[in-house]
RNA sequence: GGGUCGCUAGCUCAAUCAGGCAGAGCAACGGACUCUUAAUCCGUAGGUUCAGGGUUCGAUUCCCUGGCGACCCA
């Protein structure tokens, strides 16, 4: 590969200066000139100092072009020997795609009627060494495109609308959060016990402090203790990590926005839930179109208990099997609906196995569904009217469990035995149990008001409302093995 | 974790089915050309065919092992 490894030594220039004054974008020129017929030029005090990326570079002997594209949009660069010189126009004949340039000259629109900057001064800022991806094709290798996002960005407009995607939805939270009185906090992304969810955790060490730590598997804990400092409406628009598997729809590190409001149950955080979503979904739809469900979510948002829904699904009536306490049945029932529903699983286990696979993936709509068995939510207040069931609702769309909402308990004494339930299960093989954090249950003897909360999951949130196929679209640089390394040696 | 598919020049792809000199376009380099915009034309150079092993006179091609990725399933 040789690259052009000898622009950079052929330059009588500076190789690489320091800054370029530059008075035009690309989009503010089109703006302003783009009225001016072909042929027709701008009047002659009209200069502009424009700088980007060239694309392209066409030499016609005596005269060239090249397509200089900036964030704002491209434009076209006209050179001509009769303004620069011949060495001028060599120069500027040399430079290769991916150079990146200020120029400086009159606006004029050729006689073809392309809107140019007709150089009368060419400065090459930093050149392009490496040989860059094909013009027509660009950069379509999956792949590739994950492992260089930098050349990604460059050759494919969605990506670029993806991140901007984010950006407005991150916006869009922030404004939405501060509007509804809720201040922003920054918590802890080292945990000495890894809490607030259900997964296994990334452990590190602290050398000075000699002790393990964790990285965040979520910031509840924390936020939870702010509600017992005082604080009656906080979140976090959060990055947690989950050492699991790498799929589309998993990533080790995500995005993650938690909120807490003191004094409200679950009934009123989903409707909160319903407008943030709402709000996002409008922010990003501007922002990257309407491909996903962006476009074509409407309130309100469907309620349905998890055993209607379970119900809706298979035709099998669990609400009456639990209130009778007729476990057996509940169990045969399961067990004929391919649920693994051994005498040793606790009932509410079964139920929500059943709910996993038979119920969630069929939710297209935008659904809260509410009431999870108490083994799979041991943060959420006992349900007020179901034996062994939460308040815990999870709002579902196009099938994939988007937020999870809560009555967050606060009974110091049950969250003990709800740990205690958890270390059950660990004990049992279940390793993404949860630990017991009694740092966490001592704060909470003191007492944390009844509050409602929620977690929603950014980036499958931006999957949904933007229809992009993998997470990995929405993640700058989503997690892949390192290639090539170690150097390939020998075989084993 | 299982299954299927893929990996050839910087990029996009041929050649693989049926083993027989590893190619094209773009990019790069040299040259021609004063309205191009996937510019055009002439020329030059560019390869660990993902890696290792096997079969064979001969392997990008067939077989085995491994690597990386995509998709589907759990």
């Amino acid at each position: 590969m040789r690259g052009r490894d000898h622009v950079s030594g052929a330059r009588p220039d500076v190789p690489y200066p320091y800054a370029y004054e530059r008075t035009a974008t690309a989009a503010e020129i089109t703006k302003r000139w783009g009225h001016l017929e072909p042929g027709a030029g701008a009047p002659h005090d009209a200069v502009v100092r424009v700088a980007g990326r060239l694309k392209t570079v066409r030499a016609h002997g005596g005269i060239a072009f090249a397509d200089l594209a900036d964030a704002s949009g491209g434009i076209q660069l006209f050179a001509q020997k009769s303004i620069l010189g011949a060495d001028g126009l060599q120069h500027f004949s040399r430079l290769g795609v991916g150079d990146i340039v200020g120029a400086e000259g009159g606006v004029m629109r050729t006689r073809r009627g392309e809107l140019s900057v007709v150089v009368t001064s060419i400065t090459l800022l930093a050149p392009c060494l490496r040989p860059m991806p094909e013009k027509w094709h660009g950069l379509s290798d999956v792949e590739a495109r994950y492992r260089a996002r930098h050349l990604d960005l460059l050759f494919n407009e969605r990506s670029l609308q993806l991140v901007a995607a984010r950006a407005a939805a991150n916006k869009a939270i922030r404004g939405f959060m501060e509007q509804r009185g809720f201040l922003e906090v920054e918590t802890p992304l080292l945990h000495p016990i890894a809490g607030g969810a259900v997964a296994r955790p990334f452990a590190t060490h602290h050398n000075a402090l000699g002790v393990d730590l964790y990285l965040r598997i979520a910031p509840e804990l924390y936020l939870k203790r702010l509600l017992i400092g005082g604080m009656e409406r906080v979140y976090e628009l959060n990055r947690s990590f989950r050492n699991e598997g790498v799929s589309t729809r998993h990533n080790p590190e995500f995005t993650m926005l938690e909120g807490y409001e003191a004094y409200v149950d679950y009934e009123h955080t989903m409707s909160l839930v319903e407008s943030l979503v709402l709000t996002i979904a409008g922010a990003v739809a501007g922002a990257a179109g309407a491909d996903g469900v962006a476009g074509k979510l409407s309130p309100p948002f469907r309620r349905v208990s998890m055993f209607d829904a379970i119900e809706e699904a298979t035709g099998v009536d669990f609400a009456r099997l639990w209130e009778a306490r007729d476990w057996a049945g509940l169990r045969r029932a399961a067990g004929g609906l391919g649920a693994g529903a051994e005498e040793e699983r606790r009932p509410g286990a079964v139920v929500a196995e059943l709910y996993e696979t038979h119920v969630e993936k069929s939710l297209a709509e935008p659904t809260f569904v509410a009431g999870f068995p108490v083994e799979v939510s041991p943060l959420a207040k006992d349900h007020r009217t179901i034996e062994g069931f939460t308040e815990h609702a999870d709002l579902v769309i196009g099938g994939v469990e988007v937020a999870p909402i809560y009555s967050e308990l606060n009974d110091p004494d049950e969250q003990r035995r709800r740990f205690r339930m958890q270390a059950a299960d660990r004990a049992a093989g279940n390793k993404e149990a949860a630990l017991p954090d009694e740092d966490f249950l001592e704060a909470l003897a003191y007492g944390m008001p009844p509050a409602g909360g929620f977690g929603l999951g950014i980036d499958r949130l931006l999957m949904l409302l933007t229809g992009a196929p993998s997470i990995r679209e929405v993640i700058l640089w989503p997690a892949m093995r390192p290639q090539d390394y170690p150097p390939s040696s020998s075989s084993p």
